[in-house]
DNA sequence: GTTAGGGCTTCCAGTAACTGGAAGGTCAAT
DNA sequence: ATTGACCTTCCAGTTACTGGAAGCCCTAAC
């Protein structure tokens, strides 16, 4: 498939996408008028992509991650360390995630517009769990 | 407490903590001496902001999330449908962040480095649930 | 068949959010 | 008084896009 098609199923822009085969990120066919052609397989690995930075990956995390289906002939041990490591890091996000969402909800709930100077919702603010 | 000491308790590099005061996100107190003075409620808001940071809310989404403190004059209706869009946003990222891990714990199990092709999570990989 | 439209190409410049380094002032301790 | 760690500003560089110009490709209508 053609790029703009590639773009709607990834939920990427078309400009993102070229910019992710510059750096080798994920690298399409070519069709014999010079387009860029994206198999399914691309389209997985671009949605992939798309996922882990819209959660606060880099895009150097990102390449380390596509590794992990790309270079499938490691030893399974490295395999498993990296994973497993990432599966920390998200499980930390999400920990984030939800003390954010207990920190809106209260605001929501507690902070009803009186212009009250001294939210109490403020001293809760940093004290989350402990950062990556 | 100076630049340092805030940087430490926030997690937040100095130049970024600096950054922040340029672009007005963060505006510290100054010491006669010229040095930046940060409250507890300052290191607050920094926190704050490194967390949302890095779970991919941009800078002027973080903005809008202190505006929600910082603003409490606002009328409730619009602090509670700006706290409810975020929160929204939030439990959309707790489960694309569910599903990632979800795609690596599989991962880890499942693809032992026997150098297979064809690993059937590579089919799962762009199935995540509706982006932002 | 040619012309209008949209989609594709490359390239170059600009933005967002930092990040590093130079040049120099401040402060607490030796 | 001087060493060293901290702070200041300023300017340049990086990451990860993002917009726009100039031009090729392809379908479909006249």
């Amino acid at each position: 498939m053609n790029i703009g098609t590639a773009a709607q199923r990834s939920n990427l822009p078309a400009k993102t996408i070229r910019y992710y085969e510059d750096i080798g990120l994920v690298r399409p066919g070519r069709a014999s008028n010079g387009y860029r052609e994206y198999s399914d397989q691309d389209v997985h690995l671009l949605s992939f992509v798309q996922r882990a930075r819209s959660l606060g990956f880099s895009v150097e995390e990102c390449r380390l991650l596509l590794s992990l289906y790309e270079d499938q002939k490691r030893a399974s041990a490295d395999v498993k360390h990296l994973a497993e490591a990432k599966i920390a890091e998200i499980d930390s996000k999400i920990d984030q995630l939800q003390s954010l969402r207990n920190t809106l909800t209260s605001l929501a709930l507690a902070c009803r517009g009186d212009g009250h100077p001294d939210c109490p919702i403020m001293d809760d603010l940093g004290s989350g769990p402990a950062p990556l």
